[in-house]
Order: C-alpha cells, then sequence, then structure tokens
DNA sequence: GATACCGTTCACCATGTGGTTAACGATCCG
DNA sequence: CGGATCGTTAACCACATGGTGAACGGTATC
C-alpha cells in the first residue's frame, strides 16, 4: 500500500505541506519553512508526499517547485465523502426514530 | 498528536472498520470479520480507533457493541474540504503561473 | 459444572517512521 | 575562482507500528 494518499496525510506536518502547496506551487524553502525540524527531516517529507503521488516536482535551477496532484488527493476527499454520506445517513435514521418516540 | 483522526485512517484495515460501522453500528465481529489477520491484530486496530475517538464502544454480555463518532471524522473530513476548495483554484493559479513564464 | 464463544492482554518480533548531524552535489553570485 | 545557497543523501538512533501465538476473563449454552 505505498500510494495511499492517506498515509501521506497522516503526518501534520505533511498536511502543512499540503496546506501550503493548496495556494500554489512553491519551491521546497517556501513550502516547509518554519516547521522547526531539519532539512533532511523536510526531505523526507517531501519523499513520503511524492512516493504517495500527492506531490509533484521540478528543478528549476537550484531550487525545487514544488505542486499538489489534485486527482491523488480526490481519492481520499471522495472517499471522506462517501463515508460522511453514510454517517449523515444514521443520524437521519436517528432522528426519525426519536420523531416516532415522541409522537407516542 | 494522539487524538488525531488522519492517524486513525492511515492503516487500510481501520478505514475498512469505518466503512462496515458508516452503516450501522456492529460487533467487533461482525465489523472486523474477512480482513485476513489475527485478533490481536483486530484489537490493537480498534484500540487505536478508540484512541483517536473515531469509535466507541459498549460492552453488551460478551461482544463489544461498536459505534461511529461523526464529530471526530469530521474533522478530517472537513479539513479535506478546505483544502479542496483552494486546489479547485488550483489551476488558474497554474494558467497565471505560465503567462507570468511566458511573458517573461 | 463443562464447554464453547467473544474479545482482550501478554510476550515477543520485524519493520517502518521520524528525527538528528555530517557531508555532498549542483547552482548562483561576488 | 571562491563562497554562499538549495536541497539531497548517508549513517545512525529511538520509538512506533503491525503482526504473531498463547493464555486469559467473562459470558452464554448445554
Amino acid at each position: 500500500m505505498v500510494n495511499d494518499p492517506f498515509r501521506a496525510l497522516s503526518h501534520p506536518i505533511r498536511r502543512g505541506i499540503v496546506e501550503r502547496l493548496a495556494e500554489g506551487p512553491a519551491t521546497v524553502g517556501e513550502a516547509t519553512g518554519g516547521f522547526g525540524v531539519s532539512k533532511p527531516a523536510i526531505s523526507h517529507h517531501l519523499k513520503v508526499l511524492e512516493e504517495t503521488g500527492v506531490v509533484t516536482r521540478v528543478a528549476e535551477g537550484r531550487t525545487h517547485r514544488l505542486s499538489l496532484e489534485p486527482d491523488v488527493l480526490s481519492v481520499a476527499a471522495d472517499w471522506m465523502d462517501r463515508q460522511r454520506a453514510l454517517w449523515g445517513r444514521l443520524f437521519d435514521v436517528v432522528d426519525e426514530y426519536l420523531k416516532e418516540e415522541e409522537s407516542q
């Protein structure tokens, strides 16, 4: 299960990187500054984001330009939507049950 | 970061359990059958789901009734929605970036 | 009471994860 | 050329994760 967007999002630093890239492409330095960890640690998180397909990278001179891959993230977003649709229906079932209780 | 729904969802077996519970409460056996791992492994995954607040449990005789906690899962679902709203605008951002490149 | 069943805990193991410092390669700039 | 900058790789470490078989505690069933 190497290509798993949920795995990519399971660490707060990686979610932070995704948040910044959701606003637009950025270099490694721009996208990862201020997390309070060393550069190798950042490099590792970027590797995970690349392996899972969430982020792509293009070398530009001595910097790298990072971009989000919405299609891959959509796999996770769509899964969440499907589950939410189901558990939302559970609320309705409970509501109906409670109304039936009241009317008796 | 112990109470992190993303951590709960980072393993396919735990997502499978969530999928089943999204259709309604179930016992451990009902919710976790057929994953092809031993009972201790299942027990551990349930522990993670409980620790992260995604699942609650009520003992009923010798079985346990598991229920989903939508509020906790909504934290993850809402985050995904916010990001998706941002990366939905991303196509325009990329267009602008490419136009700036061309005009230079 | 004996036995089967549901699910957990215990002890253990292999691997993965996340972090560090040090060194490196490549690129830009004086 | 020489030095600063961007980001990676290498080597290492501590801890978390995910799995197993064995044993256990309650609860139902006969």
